[in-house]
DNA sequence: CGGCTTTCCGACTGCATAAG
DNA sequence: CTTATGCAGTCGGAAAGCCG
């Protein structure tokens, strides 16, 4: 296996110190205020924020270097070769929490090199978003729950539609010259409506699970400072 | 089937906070 | 102050998947 686990004195340890915020505690305001500037102690404007996520262009480029699939370890390193904290032991339990999607395996050739978890490169993009919310106060079951519900479906209207666009684009090769011209105009109509009801969905199910959560939050053991957000 | 690698499960740890 | 509760992260071992 990888690494296996490093030594708990290690990690353990400076729980408090080293571990990033604690999601489970609510945002009170000094904790806001924190995450505001500190990243963190020591901490120039170059160095790595305690709250870091992925850059846009970061996710980019990870989802068009891995489309095939990427590996655990390689997910891992994408967060931490950034600086970014993110160990395996939490990419596994957020697997185990189904905030991500399972592996498929895939075999290797050779004498002796049993298989390995493959999973879709959108994962990078989702533990982002994950950690986003952790940061933000969520816990992983409300993350789970609320948005994480969503997200999966309007995901899934979005692979849908790509795999349309493509089917569509093979047969379209079929027509005679004329009609290929008037589909791919409507087609490209249809991808930009597509690409816009996405972006809709998103918007619309961030703010219904939004007030759901924040209910949610309120009726736990710690209330407090979630009008912060 | 045996050997190997990787993944998953569930118990555990340590921390923060609330309640008594 | 002590105890209870809730939480994210960690660990050890079993299971899964593949190859020869």
């Amino acid at each position: 296996m990888f690494t296996r686990f490093r030594d708990r004195s290690e990690d353990a340890l400076p729980t408090g110190t080293v571990v990033p915020f604690r999601a489970h505690r609510r945002p009170v305001l000094a904790d806001v205020a924190r995450r505001n500037d500190d990243d963190a102690p020591g901490a120039n404007a170059s160095s790595t924020p305690r709250f870091a996520l992925l850059k846009e262009e970061d996710l980019r480029a990870v989802e068009g270097t891995y489309a095939d699939g990427i590996s655990a370890v390689q997910i891992v390193d994408v967060f931490t070769s950034r600086g970014i904290k993110f160990s395996e032991a939490s990419f596994r339990k957020y697997v185990q929490q189904g905030l991500l999607p399972r592996s498929r395996r895939v075999g290797r050739k050779g004498k002796h090199r049993g298989s390995m978890g493959v999973y879709p490169a959108k994962t990078v993009r989702r533990i982002n978003t994950v950690k986003s919310l952790m940061a933000d106060g969520y816990t992983i079951e409300e993350i789970q729950g609320e948005f994480l519900h969503y997200t999966d479906l309007v995901e899934g209207v979005a692979e849908h539609l790509a795999e349309l666009w493509t089917r569509i684009s093979t047969d379209a090769v079929r027509l005679d010259p004329k009609a290929k011209r008037e589909l791919d105009r409507e087609l490209a109509d249809a991808h930009r409506d597509g690409d816009r009801l996405v972006a809709r969905l998103g918007d619309i199910t961030r703010r219904v699970a939004a007030p759901r959560t924040d209910s949610l939050r309120l009726a736990g053991a710690a209330g407090g400072a979630e009008d912060l957000l």
